[in-house]
DNA sequence: CTTGAAGTTGACGTGCACGTCATGTAATTA
DNA sequence: TAATTACATGACGTGCACGTCAACTTCAAG
């Protein structure tokens, strides 16, 4: 919470995260935190990185295809002949995601569908539901 | 493809998934096939729950929420007391697939302004990318 | 000074979702 | 009859994403 970093600690409170998976995480190649001696200092780009880490597995990326995405945040560090094959690389993600999205929407339809349609069933079975 | 139902080797190919898959989830329980003498027999409900179960892994849930899903759609054959339960569990579930396309539809939007961000990057350096 | 909290590096263990043989059977096909 | 083809059942192996435990260092507080 200094101004010179989070310690591993802090990051593991703020994420929900134990220290191990944070380690784990930094031998992947997803972050970078800093070496103040012998501990471990993250930066605030780490925090940001962490946040679409925990993002990018709530839709089922795996950590590889998560450190792609990641590249293409830090644009900015990159080489410019790298930076042509990230963005295709883009391209392909966003498309990826977008039909996720779309199938998401449809199978929440179907379940609401299905939902209304055993509410309806309970209640012509005189069952009655928890309110919200 | 015949009227009794569909062999593994045709559930298969149409789902491009391996025998030894559908084996699997026979034995987690997802699926049901009928024996006729040492082979599986898939019935059309058993396509029809294939589907939701590769939907499902699509959006990252394992097996176990799958399975729970699964009953959901199978109100039906349940008792009318097992299904309120079941019921909330999918209120639970549906609100959990919003608040995932939710915060899926603000990644694609981040990603979208980072796409543009690097489009305009590169084209400030002469790069040509691949056109669509 | 020592004690305790927080951090470190190995190294091995674990749950999930299958992959990969090895071996066997039952029904066509040459 | 012999040989595919398609299926079956174990049983062990594998990649991923960490969990867990042992042993060690660092440092501020009592």
């Amino acid at each position: 919470m200094t101004d010179t970093g989070y310690s591993i600690g802090e990051m593991c409170k703020e994420f929900q995260v134990t220290p191990r998976t944070l380690r784990f995480y930094e031998a992947k190649e997803l972050l970078f935190p800093v070496r103040i001696g012998q501990k471990r200092l993250f930066t605030k780009r780490d925090r940001a990185r962490l946040k679409l880490i925990l993002r990018g597995k709530r839709f089922g990326f795996s950590l590889e295809e998560i450190r792609q995405l990641l590249n293409l945040y830090d644009l900015g560090d990159q080489q410019v002949t790298q930076m042509a094959r990230t963005y295709e690389l883009g391209l392909e993600r966003l498309k990826a995601m977008e039909d996720q999205r779309d199938e998401l929407n449809s199978a929440i339809n179907d379940l609401k569908e299905q939902l209304v349609w055993g509410e309806d069933f309970l209640a012509s079975k005189g069952v009655k539901l928890a309110a919200e």
